[in-house]
DNA sequence: AGTGTATATACATGGAAGAGCATATATTGT
DNA sequence: ACAATATATGCTCTTCCATGTATATACACT
């Protein structure tokens, strides 16, 4: 489980910003420098973290690291966040079958 | 967006037991305190912080609080997942059709 | 081998955040 | 009105973390 450094990773807005421009695919660290303002080195610690949690992986490209985020961390998150899902519906159903119960 | 605050709500460790316990429903101030082994005034700081993120929300009964969860801040968070999830659908895609069309 | 390029890491620093303590602000009951 | 209970907030302290600078490491090219 340990959830939480998932979410720890994704709290920086950085970081969050690092992810989502890797929506469209591989990135080298040298183009995230480029777009988002911050030094080279920041933005190879915030890939550290990203990969610690599972959330990017890393393929060696010559000399560049190409870094891409990985689906199976968004399985996490989506397998999480259903689970709250099942709990709600289950109560909402209750409360539909009190309701029935009572009213009419 | 600003998703980075909800994620940054959820990652800290205390806060997200307390997201995790109130799966079961409501809970008053005083209740959690007893479980999580922290200060009270800490659980009302990581409430506010909660509530702030929108992924909680307050009901006063009586001299009590009583906190619940919003499925809401689930349905963005799902809606946040979903998108990532259509971007590798489309480059799956694409790669399927790629190797269709070079291999065999 | 040597030079240049790309990325990672050690170090120092400033600022944010979490903790407990004390106190303020309801709300209930007498 | 007063005492008791429940929760929120101001304060201080300490720890953690993001940042930049400087340096190390790895690879490419000649």
């Amino acid at each position: 489980m340990e959830e939480h450094i998932l979410f720890q990773a994704l709290a920086d807005p950085v970081r969050l910003r690092i992810v989502e421009a890797m929506r469209s695919g591989e990135w080298a660290v040298g183009d995230i420098v480029e777009r988002m303002d911050i030094h080279q080195s920041g933005v190879s610690r915030h890939l550290r973290i990203l990969a610690e949690a599972g959330i990017v992986q890393m393929r060696p490209d010559g000399q560049r690291r190409l870094y891409s985020v990985r689906a199976q961390a968004f399985d996490r998150l989506e397998a999480w966040v259903a689970s709250y899902r099942r709990h709600w519906d289950r109560r909402l159903d209750r409360l539909g079958n009190a309701l029935k119960g009572k009213s009419v």
